[in-house]
DNA sequence: AATGAATGAGACTTCATTCAT
DNA sequence: AATGAATGAAGTCTCATTCAT
């Protein structure tokens, strides 16, 4: 997997003005401000992913990655031949969600496991919010992100089940593990695919979790 | 509400052969063909169900739309006079969801009760699983849709309290109530909504939905 | 095999200004004028003949077939969807050369049964000379021409070869026939396609004609 | 007139696998692997003359040359600072038809004279088969192709009037001869122009060079 | 009411060419 | 001498929308 240079990863690049000729005006003396401006290439694939993620694959023109990334249009092609090499780049690049589960499991209680385990992801995809959401409005029409929003549904439920299991020390009923985790993987993927719609209530989650943990552990194990 | 004529509702209806010519063939001299054939204005609706939640909305062009209802390019126009009116009157077709608990509600069984809930609530939904699935897809970009979205989700839940507490017979937790409505309304919204990606294992639902009313019952009244 | 009106078919239509915004200028006053101006479908098509002929087909844009058409360059897609259908259609006009025997053949006298078939060949060319000459330019890149191409010598060959027989009367070495009537299309079909090159004395079919006419005179009959 | 390093002109050079980065592979420690590779520029020479007789001129981009030429693209342009540059590059390689008619004449034998010129030219052009072809092509939009082609035509026509005076020893009608080594001419040419369209029967050269060669003794000098 | 020709903005993409290194 | 990133003009083609009939 190809790992993006760190200094670029994080969430706070953004636009630096939406039509900017300002590129021409390499206004400082020399070398330094290297150190200041992202590279082209990494200018791009970010504002692509903000405008995916805004308006949807097909109504983003290219033309508009380029403004925004404040790069001439052929250059977006140049690094990109078509548009949907893009996603692909853009699919490369989703964060890594794996998790140790020693890192969240609190022995002997499930709810709190839990609740640290959806703290810690929830964490993790802020970094990719809006990229997760795009994954979920192009997953009809391009396989390649059909299959990556696959991937990451299953390993989010083996990773709750895994947590589960930890925590319960062996007291839980295994086939009740495997829809439990089930349905909180639905509920963390669910928030994180309908992000941007915002009708979700901020503790909906938590209310939910509770009610999974208890619901593990009243029942007597077979 | 604008409600579909029956006669033009039932899931036969559907595309008459791509290339079809047929159309100007209205060689029969006057009225009795006319049980046959649905108003042109109904087949482009029909058509562009279809074609907006196969491809989504941005990737499909009016003219396919007139093809496939079997209309002349104008028509689509003149029914419609910009493509997203095509999106807001589909969205005044929603099938009401609306469902008297007592149809599924067997008093004293939660689980039998859901599972009902769920037959039903599937049965209905599968006339229109592609507008539903349309429905996520575009909810980012057309206002209309995620408020008629958002509204359909409230409705689900609603639903499936009330199920529940008729079912439960004073027996459940209120405070629980609305975290296991929550639970299943997701897990039924959330298969409509990937109904296309088909990842999703048939029995799933089944267990979860056991789980959860297991959870409702094994937990005392406080 | 579609015909073009006659009307728009002599050779002396022609571009009737570059850019013109004159197209807008519907200065007539009403009918009248529709006898004088050729369908916007014509008038691409002749354009295009025109320029793929003078720049071939490759370095001739269709933005500038739309500007000699004096249309807009949407209709050129309009009616033409991609460029080479352009070519294709172009290839269905092409001239009948089929030509009655009867009408050139002078018993007797090969050599002027050929000078007539050749004088007769060149009028009906001349009319679409440049076609022609393109065709030769695309032959190879677009599979149709070269068909369209090869079928056209094919006939070429049998009718010198029914004009010799049918002037020499019996008197000419079968064995000949062939060889005299693959040279005189030789002849015929080069100097259409090099037509534009220019580098061809015009008596020289005339002398070649008579060497042909006196070789077959001269050899007695096997 | 440039003359190719004949270490680099035979035609077993040839492009040496498409995607080869092998380029930067230059592991060599220094000198002695220079015999196996021609130079870049020889290379690039090489494979646009390739590429334009196979898609055409304007068909061919120069990142393709580069990349058959398993250069980095911008040393095409390094080289020849335009693309038509290596149009004119190419003509100035066009290997010399010259030859000394004592070759091939075999004194009163006109056919086997010009069985063996012909035969003798074939082995020439071979090597230059696509280039001829090119020539063809591009003879329209470049005038400096325009002219090489003509003039090659011209020296052609005077080498089979050569041949056929001397070989005739007098015995020929002058008027004549201009007419059979037109035709010769034409016919060599011909075949030559269209090599890629393959529509020529192998043996047909042959009974017209025959039935040529018997026309030439058939006729009594005057 | 219905039609399909017409329009032009703009999308994606390709490419020759330049330029800093 | 060599390189490949960068540029922007231009090309083909699509499409929603308008309009005359």
């Amino acid at each position: 997997m190809v790992r993006v240079d760190p200094r670029w990863a994080d969430p706070d690049r953004r636009r630096r003005g939406a039509a900017g000729r300002e590129r021409r005006a390499r206004q400082d003396g020399g070398s330094a401000l290297s150190t200041e401006e992202p590279p082209a290439k990494e200018r791009i694939l970010a504002a692509a992913e903000e405008l995916f993620a805004e308006s949807g694959f097909d109504a983003t023109p290219t033309s508009r990655i380029a403004d925004r990334a404040n790069v001439p249009k052929g250059l977006v092609h140049y690094y990109f031949r078509r548009k949907s090499d893009l996603l692909g780049a853009l699919i490369k690049r989703l964060p890594d969600e794996q998790l140790e589960p020693a890192l969240v499991v609190v022995p002997g209680d499930i709810a709190e496991s839990l609740r640290r385990l959806v703290r810690e992801l929830d964490a993790r995809l802020a970094r990719s919010r809006m990229l997760s959401h795009l994954l979920w409005r192009e997953a009809d029409t391009h396989r390649a992100v059909r299959d990556a929003l696959h991937e990451r549904f299953q390993q989010l439920v083996r990773q709750v089940r895994a947590v589960i299991l930890a925590a319960g020390e062996g007291g839980v009923a295994v086939e009740d593990v495997d829809s439990a985790a089930g349905l909180l993987a639905l509920a963390v993927s669910y928030r994180h695919s309908v992000a941007r719609h915002g009708d979700e209530p901020a503790d909906l989650m938590e209310r939910e979790l509770n009610f999974i943990a208890d619901a593990l552990m009243a029942r007597p194990v077979t």
